[in-house]
DNA sequence: GTCTATATTGGGATAGAC
DNA sequence: GTCTATCCCAATATAGAC
């Protein structure tokens, strides 16, 4: 690593952890540089605006994350034996819980999606629409008998429920850790099973 | 009504579709002055404080919606018959529906969620732990066979799906309306029974 | 590639006239 | 209760030296 690169991934993982914590109108250019302790011409320099640090924040994060959830669809679907429901929802749920890839994906995913929609859905469209369609397929194909549109109710509901997990971590009065995401993941999986699987 | 009230009022309404459109950071004190039509000093007059501000949009709102939340349920535990967990799921969610109540509820309560811990903590539980708690309790009464804990995760996803819907009314894709609302709330309570009601 | 210094704009809040 | 005018500060962004 040389020194320029090294400048940039300070400025990246300070915007990113300000980002999660304040939101992106509330952070200032000013406060990710002095927390990545590099000047504030820096970041102009390197990201050119704010709103392209926003842009490089976000993609680092989760194009990673989503050719994951890809590829473990990938190799359900080549395999010899139908996938079940639960193969499916692991399959887009549990890239969250391998910290070595995205260990912060679980709250980059989170936060994104509770910014107003003029930060948030040009983002949305640009790394989620192959995946959500892709998953929706395959669900579909499990539930032949269950109309396109109910299916996209189904899993809009489980999207939410899976943003609040990755939001909070832990109901409210509980106090959130790692622990606590890994255990709600899996309650999350037969919570929504039971809400997707039915007739 | 006065012309006092008459610029409170205006400045609130201003305010709250703001809020809602660019969330709370992004939006100025002099943007919500022009969209009222009153001048920049009023709004610091009337509140004190953008924050006072904000307070009051949200507290206005929520508090009498909760209130009929929680009428709904003391006429369901008041009954003769013991409430189903449908009677219960529809006396926490139909109230989003009552348009003449609380026509912009479903959007401050789905906003308000997405504002960053620093802005929402405080207000969600000054205006909804005791709602929380009272809906939790009249679950646990009808599964007894179900931990606490398991509840409050049940719960929790509940939420999160009723948030998103309030956030986004329709899956992506889909355009939104409030009809789209309407026919969202029946599949949510469909979906999250299957979710709550399992051994 | 990184700094200092600054241009420029817009923010929240208030003093004081009416 | 409402206005005009203004204070003071923080914001994004860039010019130009090193």
């Amino acid at each position: 690593m040389t020194a320029t690169t090294d400048t940039r991934e300070k400025i990246l993982a300070a915007a990113e952890q300000l980002f999660i914590e304040r939101g992106y109108a509330a952070t200032s250019m000013r406060a990710i540089a002095d927390r990545a302790g590099v000047n504030l011409a820096a970041t102009n320099y390197h990201f050119g605006s704010k709103h392209g640090l926003l842009t490089e924040v976000f993609h680092r994060r989760v194009e990673p994350f989503n050719q994951l959830r890809l590829k473990n669809l990938d190799a359900l679907e080549a395999g010899s034996s139908a996938p079940t429901a639960r193969d499916i929802l692991e399959a887009f749920c549990s890239p969250f819980l391998q910290g070595d890839i995205a260990s912060k994906a679980p709250q980059i995913v989170g936060w994104i999606y509770s910014e107003p929609n003029s930060v948030a859905r040009p983002l949305l469209e640009r790394e989620f629409s192959v995946v959500a369609s892709r998953f929706q397929q395959a669900f579909a194909a499990i539930y032949p008998d269950v109309s396109a549109q109910e299916l996209r109710w189904r899993f809009h509901f489980l999207v939410g429920s899976l943003l609040h997990l990755l939001r909070l971590q832990a109901p409210l009065g509980d106090k959130p850790s790692n622990a606590s995401l890994k255990s709600g993941m899996q309650h999350l999986i037969d919570y929504s099973l039971a809400g997707l699987a039915r007739p």
